[in-house]
RNA sequence: GCGCGAUUAGCUCAGCGGUAGAGCGCCUGCCUUACAAGCAGGAUGUCGCUGGUUCGAACCCGGCAUCGCGCACCA
């Protein structure tokens, strides 16, 4: 590219989708396990064939880019593997709605072709946000591309599933599981949400058997009494002491029910009684298991009452609550009725009451791997980062409950289970003996070697588990699953397991970090013996969620998400990424990200987008000035040519490379973004390119000293920004790969994200140089402001005078005599001695002082009285403020007696500085009075 | 109820023991041949409140307040 051709402002969209292509098609992010280099694995997180991405997609992409970039630069063996997740019961209810609005139901097309249409529906969903990922520029491996439902995951389920049961840690049968109504399915404990609703706490009497009176109880759910099997009082509440043991009669049912004490009850609530439903309630069921009560289900699974419920039979579980509560009002048992504000456990994907049901269901037991990840935790394995994350986890994986696996869905792994249907005249009951098995013949084998093999009038019949597997369980094998196993011998899992890190939102904390956890520590720990770490991820970078404006975390259910393609078109991908991981700093807080609906724009990302125009302006005014050479064939400066200002931005450039590495390294990838913004805009762009464009332009017939100051600039440039375009890269990896192949040169079959890191020149850095260059930055900028204060155009020469007694500083003044010219217009630059300055006094001149230097312009005639006083009056006023702390400071004596000498004498260093300044400031404003 | 986080400039957020910072916004002046998506200059804060530790606290410790989140949950 030439010179010419760039354009003043940089156009994203058409870059952007050719860099895409170009390192795609070349098989850039396609690694090979046998290469040499250190692995550094990543499986992303992901996400659900339930649409396309919304924002927190983005972010997530954008740090686990940035992590990935980066370590492929440091020469590491990555690979970063892409996926989808077929979440299977979003899907479902996505279909089932589909279904609905076309009057259909999935039992009409039947499980066959229902799935097929899932399929589309995956095939839709999945290219689209495959299109995402591929535009937010992930460098992810599209070759190694999985699904959680596809051949290679769907064995691992039936692998781990069949491994599970055999070591006895799935189990099925008959509890207490929440059933969400609305997808005919039981669901997990997490997937149960707690909401605080406006209810009614009903009162009731129950007539005691003995007709001696009434017990009253309240309940928010008047039609479970139906299944009431008793009421509990606590065995310490002397008011029911003697009726323990004793019965009621159960209203409208006329059961007889027990009075039994239990130490769940709070005497201090209500009346201290409590009805008791073991099978439609928790805390109930455990009441029940500890009386030994009978469980009597009286609501089918579709949420509607069942022949148990008698009169009620048929309505709906909310109609049958107003029929109770009729019908016990119409029987004198209704007390009162409080308004009442409670918590109901909602369904998360249903969105109705989730029925705490008994059902026969499967079940991991989860303790004995909880146990194991906990004590693995002890050892920081894995590593959350910010490190707080580990308690949330390990709290949760304390007094964990087993996990219910199954639904009672067809989208969705089918469990490897086989009923022996023949010993149950054909039909699946909840006695009905089965075998878990890889597949339907080792199923028959295993089912023969129990029962035989039937007769011919008589045969062993065997039909499959109709139900489906929690997607929690496919996505808690993602680690290893994807990279091979269960092939032990799978090149990949060998080479990248464990991955390195998992990338996630603190949100599914529980839903899969412990979860992978909790399956790698059953089929993963066998590997123990190898001395190669079982856990899955070495660290968890744990990151939080992308919130609007109103700081409500954006959803696509709650209407508030953004689309990043907009932002994209809008701004450019390595915008939208930088300005997400620039967002993001400290301990994995949420992010907020400012939007203005109306015109769609953001300012956080259009100023991304001007920092990228910055870049680009930047290397197009390199490409003008270099003389069409490039950084390799300049080569390096020779040390021995550098000036003040090159040895000074290669020194800032050693460190920002070494700071910059360490923050990425260290998940420090906000800072990362801001240090190298800063490092960019300001260092490089404000003074660098500043201070070099006198010696790159040396004007016609230039001597040839000239000449090689102008080739050692042209090196600095060059180097300079070749190596912030590779420190930009994880960030910026569109504009960085296209500017460093306009710098470079370089073929489009070589990538910069390819590149090695650039290597640290511990030799340029230089401390002292770095903080003498700074004052003589704050110098130009004082003589700037009095420019300014006076009023001068920025066109209009002026003289500058510095005055200071400290050698050293007047030599680097000295020095720098050209650049102050060039930066601050000066028609001359003269640095004085306090001495010769004193034979100076009288000339009326701006005068202001910063540190030990006093700057004056002397600019008769032209000077705005008013403006010079003011200004040193503010001088003034500053020096002696700064005075009174010091020597308050200093006054005291446990001060000077408790402090660290270094302190103290920076402290008086700092007030001789200001008394200095006060002193001068005071003196030039007499010099005008007079 | 238990736990976690936040509270700093108009807005979004850094800073986490030694005299308060950035970006955006705002004010002033500039189309200076890299960039007006820009340049130069400027203003802006009892660092939520309250005790304590310390020579010294935005920063450490205790309490309180407000907001947010997670877990648990009493019918």
């Amino acid at each position: 590219m030439s010179a010419e051709a760039l354009p003043k402002t940089y156009d994203p969209a058409g870059t952007e989708s050719r860099w895409q292509h170009a390192w795609e098609t070349s098989g850039a992010f396609h690694p090979d396990p046998s290469a040499p280099g250190e692995p550094f694995s990543v499986v992303i997180p992901p996400p659900n064939v339930t649409g396309s991405l919304h924002m927190g997609h983005a972010f997530n992409t954008a740090l686990i880019d940035t992590i990935v970039r980066f370590q492929r630069l440091r020469g590491k063996n990555v690979l970063c593997l892409p996926g989808t997740d077929h979440a299977s019961i979003a899907v479902q209810t996505i279909l089932e709605k589909q279904l609905k609005a076309e009057g259909q139901r999935k039992e009409d097309l039947g499980r066959e072709a229902f799935l097929e249409k899932a399929w589309e529906w995956k095939a839709q969903s999945g290219g689209t946000i495959v299109g995402q990922l591929r535009r937010l520029g992930y460098s992810v491996d599209w070759r190694r591309e999985r699904f959680t439902l596809d051949a290679g995951c769907s064995a691992a389920v039936i692998e781990a599933f069949n491994r599970l049961h055999e070591q006895g840690l799935i189990y099925r049968g008959e509890y207490l599981v929440n059933w969400c109504p609305a997808s005919g399915s039981a669901v997990s404990d997490l997937e149960v949400e707690m909401k605080e609703v406006d209810g009614h706490l009903w009162h009731f009497r129950y007539p005691l058997s003995s007709g001696a009176g009434f017990l009253e109880v309240a309940t928010t759910r008047p039609e479970t009494l139906l299944g009431d099997t008793a009421v509990a009082v606590n065995p310490k509440d002397s008011r029911y002491a003697e009726l323990v043991g004793q019965t009621l009669t159960l209203p409208l049912v006329g059961r007889t029910i027990p009075i039994v004490a239990d130490d769940h009850v709070d005497a201090e609530f209500g009346t201290g009684c409590v009805k008791v439903t073991p099978a439609h309630d928790p805390n109930d069921f455990a009441i029940g298991q500890r009386h030994n009560l009978p469980l009597i289900t009286v609501m089918a699974k579709d949420g509607s009452m069942n022949e148990a419920a008698g009169p009620f039979h048929g309505l709906d579980r909310f109609e049958a609550r107003q029929a109770v509560v009729a019908a016990m009002e119409a029987e004198g048992f209704l007390v009162k009725v409080e308004p009442y504000r409670h918590s109901v456990p909602f369904s998360d994907r249903g969105k109705v009451p989730v029925e705490p049901l008994l059902s026969t269901q499967w079940f991991v037991k989860t303790e004995p791997l909880a146990a194991r990840c906990r004590e693995a935790l002890e050892n920081f394995d894995p590593r959350f980062v910010p490190e707080r994350w580990s308690k949330v986890y390990r709290d949760w994986l304390t007094d964990i409950r087993d996990w219910c696996i199954s639904r009672q869905l067809w989208w969705g792994h089918r469990i490897p289970a086989w009923f022996v249907v023949s010993e149950t005249g054909g039909a699946i009951t909840d006695t009905t003996p089965y075998v878990v098995a890889r597949d339907e013949s080792e199923a028959m084998a295993k089912a023969e070697s129990i029962y035989g093999t039937g007769t011919h009038a008589h045969p062993l019949v065997l039909e499959q588990d109709p139900d489906a597997l929690d997607t929690w369980f496919s996505s808690g094998l993602w680690p290893f699953s994807t990279l091979g196993w269960p092939d032990a011998d799978a090149a990949d899992l060998a080479r990248w397991y464990p991955t390195s890190v998992l990338v996630t939102g603190f949100d599914i904390i529980f839903f899969w970090v412990a979860r992978m956890t909790m399956m790698a520590g059953a089929l993963m720990s066998a590997r123990e013996g190898s001395g190669i770490p079982w856990i899955p991820f070495r660290d968890v970078y744990i990151h939080g969620l992308v919130r609007d404006e109103q700081n409500r975390k954006m959803s696509k259910s709650a209407g508030n998400g953004i689309d990043p393609l907009l932002l994209i078109e809008r701004y450019g991908a390595d915008a939208l990424r930088f300005a997400l991981v620039r967002e993001v700093a400290g301990a994995g807080q949420d992010i907020r990200l400012d939007y203005d609906r109306k015109s769609d724009t953001s300012a956080t990302v259009e100023a991304s987008r001007n920092f990228a125009n910055k870049l680009w302006n930047a290397t197009r005014f390199a490409l003008m000035n270099l003389g069409g050479q490039t950084p390799a064939s300049l080569g390096e400066p020779d040390p021995a040519a550098l000036q003040l200002a090159d040895r000074w931005i290669l020194s800032r450039l050693a460190r920002v490379n070494r700071e910059t590495a360490e923050r990425y390294e260290s998940y420090g990838l906000g800072e990362a973004a801001k240090g190298l913004y800063e490092f960019a805009w300001n260092e490089v762009c404000d003074w660098t390119i500043e201070l070099l464009k006198r010696r790159l332009n040396p004007g016609d017939n230039p001597s040839p000293e000239a000449l090689a100051d102008q080739r050692t600039a042209r090196q600095v440039l060059a180097k300079v920004l070749q190596e912030l375009l590779v420190l930009l890269h994880p960030l910026m990896p569109h504009l960085s790969e296209e500017l460093w192949h306009g710098l470079t040169g370089e073929p489009e079959g070589t990538f910069l994200a390819l590149q090695p890191w650039p290597a640290l020149d511990g030799a340029a850095l230089n401390d002292g140089l770095e903080a003498q260059f700074a004052e003589l930055i704050e110098a130009i900028r004082v003589v700037r402001n009095l420019r300014a204060v006076a009023g001068l155009k920025p066109a209009q020469p002026a003289p500058v005078q510095f005055v200071t007694g400290r050698g050293e500083l007047a030599q680097l003044l000295q020095e720098a005599t050209a650049d102050i010219t060039a930066l601050t217009r000066a028609e001359s630059v003269v640095v004085l001695d306090p001495a010769a300055a004193e034979a100076a006094r009288g000339q009326r001149a701006l005068a202001g002082v910063c540190g030990e230097l006093q700057v004056l312009l002397p600019i008769e005639g032209l000077v705005d009285l008013d403006a010079l006083k003011g200004r040193l009056d503010k001088d003034l006023a500053k020096a002696e403020k700064e005075i009174a702390g010091l020597a308050a400071r200093l006054a005291n004596p446990n001060f000077a007696g408790k402090a660290p000498p270094e302190v103290v004498a920076e402290c008086q260093a700092n007030l001789a500085e200001a008394q200095a300044q006060a002193e001068l400031a005071r003196r030039r404003l007499a010099d005008l009075g007079g």
